[in-house]
DNA sequence: ATAGGGTTAG
């Protein structure tokens, strides 16, 4: 009501505090007035200003988003948005025109938009959905007579930059920001550490908490667990724990987000078994955990394959009455299914839904995955129509696990069946349909259809993933096809896809059968020279090849490069015995047990137990009676003073 | 403020 009579004060003009900034676009944009434009009605027809406006055009006025300044403490929410805003986002369309139809309309209606009323634009949920027009706005308002931006509007703006991840332009504001020396503020620290960390622009999120620091301001927890999110979010895990720490000796505790955030970066890291620590020393400062702290775990042990531990944490969630939100059941299914346990996961499914829960299409589709994986397909199917019933739209994963499990039991014109359909219905069909049905169809021995599937992607133009490729890689080389098998290979490289230690491993096993057994092991330090940690597999697959081609020696020294690489696969020693015992070769497997103590490593019992039985199934009888009753790799042998155990290698000496 | 679906070798 007081509106028009009462000018607000103009912010003072501070032309030089603009600096030109080359990597800014659009601050060359001069707003054109078009008067021949159609202009946009005034919301407000009672204006009074129009009714005491006449002959001298009076000055313009700021407008405010709020229309209510009362004296009386308003929060946000009983503020009555200005009709002015509404009025602004109509014009923000993104056109060419949008500098020019905003300056006509201010013109026009004699309105200039405050600070404050920018800030508030720039966080509409409009803007931080287009944050070129948000970034063009900024610049246009910037322009406006006797204006200066204010701290909310920097930060408003870098914060709807971050939400696409705009690192170079905030970088480009926020090197004006800082030129223009604003005293920090609790809310714009807050909102900067929030939007810095999110990006992983660490040391600019480190200079904003430095200068509120120099402003006098004392982080609240808020602000802390802001500066650990963005630490953990740029993977800055040490210094995060050390911002814990701090917090942990200061006046401003930890509080559970803070412990959360913390656990986050543990488990981003790969370090789950000090994240699951981190609820001890939770419990020891009073601090509960809550279903996030669960969660944020739960589906750390899950990623890592490890499902007791997994299962584990939902049963101590239950314990303390948590909430259990919908993707828990998701995660605990699915790592029962994975464990083979569907049976029990669809007991979890029961008790959900006798306490009320209707479950989701992610619940369904776990559910579903872990019978068709167990191979039966028929409560899958099943399962599948229940889903159905109870109104749930599977989709694209759902389908994908279930031609998955067809192609798993063998039942490929089922498959092809439900692809057809999900083609045909606006399914979106996802890369894990294909590579289900190539690796099918190789191992049906179907290899051309295969080939024809992968084709039929390339010509859709649906992208490729590893597995596909490697499901292609794997029917080719078991069908002998080894040299179109490295041309797909290349083939990967050049469209960059990724290669997986799969990959290297279908092929080292290929090459080696093929007795290509240099091309093998040039692809092993492939392998390990582009980075890729080798798995227990792919070393079994490496050591069968160079066993049998009589390189144990090579064999057992790469398998020492292993260990500082944090590889050590358990089995080895055992698996490369196991393999000479099969290809008859039992002298020398005995001379690479004798090895494995010469390593001062343990021989395990199963190891005499394996050259037992293969000495027995090559007919050897004899020596199988003697190394069951010999003290051989358990008993010791008295040289000296020195204790040393029986060797394998007396087996066959009198 | 902090968590959130599925896949391949032997």
């Amino acid at each position: 009501m007081r509106r028009g009579l009462l000018r607000p004060l103009a912010p003072l003009s501070a032309p030089h505090l603009h600096p030109s900034l080359p990597l800014c676009p659009y601050k060359d944009v001069v707003p054109l007035p078009n008067p021949s434009q159609p202009g946009p009605t005034s919301p407000f027809t009672s204006n009074p200003r129009w009714v005491f406006a006449t002959s001298l055009p009076p000055p313009a006025e700021w407008v405010e988003p709020f229309n209510d300044v009362s004296d009386i403490v308003a929060t946000r929410q009983n503020l009555d948005p200005s009709p002015w805003v509404s009025q602004i986002l109509n014009l923000l369309d993104g056109s060419p025109a949008m500098e020019a139809n905003l300056s006509v309309y201010c013109h026009k209606f004699l309105i200039k938009l405050s600070p404050n009323f920018v800030s508030f634009i720039l966080q509409s949920n409009k803007l931080r959905e287009d944050p070129a027009i948000a970034l063009r706005f900024f610049y246009w308002a910037g322009k406006q007579k006797s204006y200066a931006h204010s701290i909310e509007c920097y930060v408003s703006l870098i914060a709807v930059l971050s939400l696409r991840g705009d690192v170079e332009r905030i970088l480009c504001v926020l090197r004006e920001f800082k030129e223009m020396g604003f005293v920090m503020t609790v809310s714009a620290a807050n909102s900067l550490i929030k939007s810095l960390g999110s990006v992983g622009i660490v040391d600019e999120l480190l200079w904003v908490w430095r200068r509120m620091k120099e402003n006098g301001i004392d982080p609240g927890v808020y602000t802390y667990n802001f500066l650990v999110n963005g630490l953990v979010n740029s993977m800055f895990i040490e210094s995060a724990e050390r911002v814990l720490e701090a917090m942990e000796s200061g006046r401003t505790g930890p509080d559970v987000v803070t412990y959360n955030t913390m656990i986050k970066g543990y488990c981003k890291a790969g370090k789950t078994k000090k994240a699951m620590e981190k609820i001890k020393d939770m419990e020891l400062r009073n601090v509960e955990p809550d279903k996030i702290t669960y969660m944020t775990l739960m589906q750390a042990c899950y990623s890592d394959g490890d499902f007791n531990a997994c299962l584990g944490l939902y049963h101590e969630m239950e314990e303390k009455g948590l909430e259990i939100p919908d993707h828990a059941y998701s995660l605990v299914i699915g790592a029962l299914g994975k464990d083979g346990k569907c049976a029990e996961g669809y007991a979890v499914f029961e008790r959900m839904t006798q306490k009320g829960y209707k479950g989701n299409v992610a619940i369904y589709t776990a559910l579903i995955d872990s019978y068709g994986k167990s191979g039966n397909m028929e409560w899958a199917i099943w399962l599948f129509q229940r889903m159905k019933n109870e109104g749930f739209e599977p989709d694209d994963v759902t389908y994908g696990v279930i031609v998955n499990g067809l192609c798993k039991g063998g039942r490929l014109e089922e498959a092809m069946e439900y692809l057809g359909f999900c083609k045909g219905n606006g399914v979106v069909v996802n890369a894990m349909f294909y590579s289900s049905l190539i690796d099918g169809l190789g191992k049906a021995g179907r290899v051309d259809e295969a080939e024809k599937l992968f084709e039929e992607m390339v010509e859709k133009g649906y992208p490729r993933d590893s597995y596909c490729y490697n499901a292609l890689i794997d029917a080719l080389v078991k069908c002998g096809k080894i040299d179109e098998a490295l041309g797909l290979f290349k083939r990967m490289e050049e469209e960059g896809c990724d290669e997986t230690v799969y990959t290297y491993t279908i092929l080292i096993s290929g090459l080696f059968n093929e007795h290509r057994n240099e091309e093998a092991l040039k692809m092993w330090d492939m392998m390990i020279n582009r980075g890729i940690t080798p798995t227990a597999a792919s070393f079994r697959a490496l050591s069968i090849g160079l066993c049998l081609s009589g390189k144990i020696a090579r064999a057992c020294k790469i398998l020492d490069e292993l260990a500082p690489m944090g590889v050590i696969p358990e089995t080895a020693f055992e698996d490369m015995i196991n393999v000479l015992c099969k290809a008859g070769r039992i002298k020398e497997a005995c001379k690479l047990a004798d090895g494995i103590v010469d390593r001062g490593r343990e021989v395990p019992g199963r190891v005499r137990t394996v050259l037992i039985n293969a000495l027995r199934k090559a007919g050897n009888s004899d020596l199988a009676m003697k190394l069951l009753h010999s003290k051989i790799g358990i008993g010791y042998d008295r040289m000296g003073s020195i204790k040393r155990r029986v060797k394998f290698r007396l087996l066959f000496e009198n």
